[in-house]
DNA sequence: GGGAATTGCAACGCTCCGCAACAGCCGGCC
DNA sequence: GGCCGGCTGTTGCGGAGCGTTGCAATTCCC
């Protein structure tokens, strides 16, 4: 009954022309990866090694979106960032090596509009792309849709989602692993909609659940105890007897 | 979830015409079995075979729902949704591949109303198109419908659906277990109707009752005891001996 | 009034869920 | 490299939710 899925062939380029994308990174491997990769989606690339190239090559092509390495010999391509954003609007992905987290926040408060933690899966980075072109509307310079927002309050906490931390009532911060913290931006977006465990699954690992998985049971159960959620008698995440679960609570975006 | 539910016998069709469901799918099995299915809910059911079809049927029907596969052949899914977006608030359901997760936040941010992964039970689609229909009003082309009422007043109790909790004259809560609340929330969305029983197993799990099913009646004695209603002398939820139940009580959507 | 039909609901048991405890994994650090 | 600590999937047990059943109460009809 089931219907199967097989995986896809490539899915054909949409019919827009093909989004131009300037990747900067001074390890050449990277480059050359990224440049192979992307074109074989159906994308042109042009490749920087540091920020000066960079912006030689920014006034010859109307890119689309900019793949950035937060570590690049000179100048930082943090400042080039900065630069960038008093050029134009366009989409930034950024690149950072793992624990830079200062970096990584920095940058998504400059503007950038994801970043990508290295090393990374090159299907992970294009589905970022993607993502971020979506949401841009993917025109070169247009102006972007809908910022992430500052803050998100729902029942008296905050969440902020540049800084990838949740906020307690009394504005005291509760530490989130990362699971919990996807887990509730997942809820968050969705308030008020039963999600099943399937989806659930779905968007939080990109699988399927197994008929016996309980993961996601624990997952709940992990992030109602930071909440301060009590699992017999939730007030926020509400179980729906073999359904899945609700966010019960209104969700305010603050921009 | 729901175990494979043999075929249901037509049930008695509500009293509005009958919804009109546009499937896109490029998989012949899927197309068919949800046809089929869905035609024996009940429910008008076109399909098309990718976007460009579906494209030519959408001026020919005024459809009530959209059922729309993500991964079509030629024109991507995504782009469809965006397009009919253009067109229509017509509410869309997505049936995704698992793994593809940008495309389904994006489909989610592009205004599809839900969306089921691949595999998916039927029934479970079937659930998921009501529950829209539902949200939605079900009127082909309608503007969106309000939004859920802040509270509902009845008989001085207070309902607050964002927080999926009842508050008794006093404001105080009472806790009300998944099913008690659902049924509650389908009493209040039609008072001084009667539901048979019938019905209401509809409403509530999708399936139809059995010939001594009893289920009915303990849910609303257990829902009466919540809402402190005697069942020899109910004020709140009247019987209707061979008929069904009643909400009793004029309801009052606050927002 | 009496029997049949129908309903109210306590009691029972199956299934699903909450979560503590355990274990495997992975990244960080010396 | 090896140890350590945090994160997350797995497992098992206890408990809650709810469908089923049976019986008493109520209503209906003659």
């Amino acid at each position: 009954m089931d219907p199967q899925t097989t995986p896809q062939p490539p899915p054909p380029p949409p019919q827009a022309p093909p989004p131009h994308i300037l990747v900067v990174d001074d390890d050449r491997e990277i480059r050359d990866l990224l440049s192979k990769f992307l074109e074989r989606q159906g994308m042109r690339v042009s490749a920087a090694r540091d920020a000066r190239e960079a912006r030689r090559l920014w006034p010859l092509g109307r890119y689309h979106l900019v793949v950035l390495d937060l570590m690049l010999p000179g100048e930082s391509g943090l400042d080039f960032a900065r630069w960038l954003r008093g050029q134009s609007e366009v989409p930034i992905v950024m690149l950072t090596a793992m624990g830079e987290e200062t970096d990584r926040i920095v940058g998504l408060e400059l503007g950038a509009d994801d970043y990508v933690a290295k090393p990374f899966n090159p299907r992970e980075l294009l589905a970022r792309i993607r993502a971020v072109l979506r949401r841009t509307g993917g025109e070169p310079g247009a102006p972007r849709k809908e910022p992430p927002p500052k803050a998100v309050r729902f029942a008296g906490w905050t969440l902020e989602p540049a800084r990838r931390r949740l906020l307690d009532p009394e504005g005291t911060e509760v530490p989130l692993t990362g699971g919990e913290y996807e887990l509730l931006v997942i809820l968050l977006e969705r308030p008020n909609r039963v999600l099943t465990r399937d989806m659930l699954m779905d968007l939080l690992h990109n699988r399927q659940a197994g008929p016996f998985d309980r993961a996601i049971d624990v997952a709940v159960s992990r992030l109602r105890r930071k909440l301060e959620d009590d699992g017999r008698n939730p007030q926020l995440i509400k179980t729906v007897r073999g359904g899945g679960y609700v966010l019960a609570a209104s969700v305010e975006r603050v921009h």
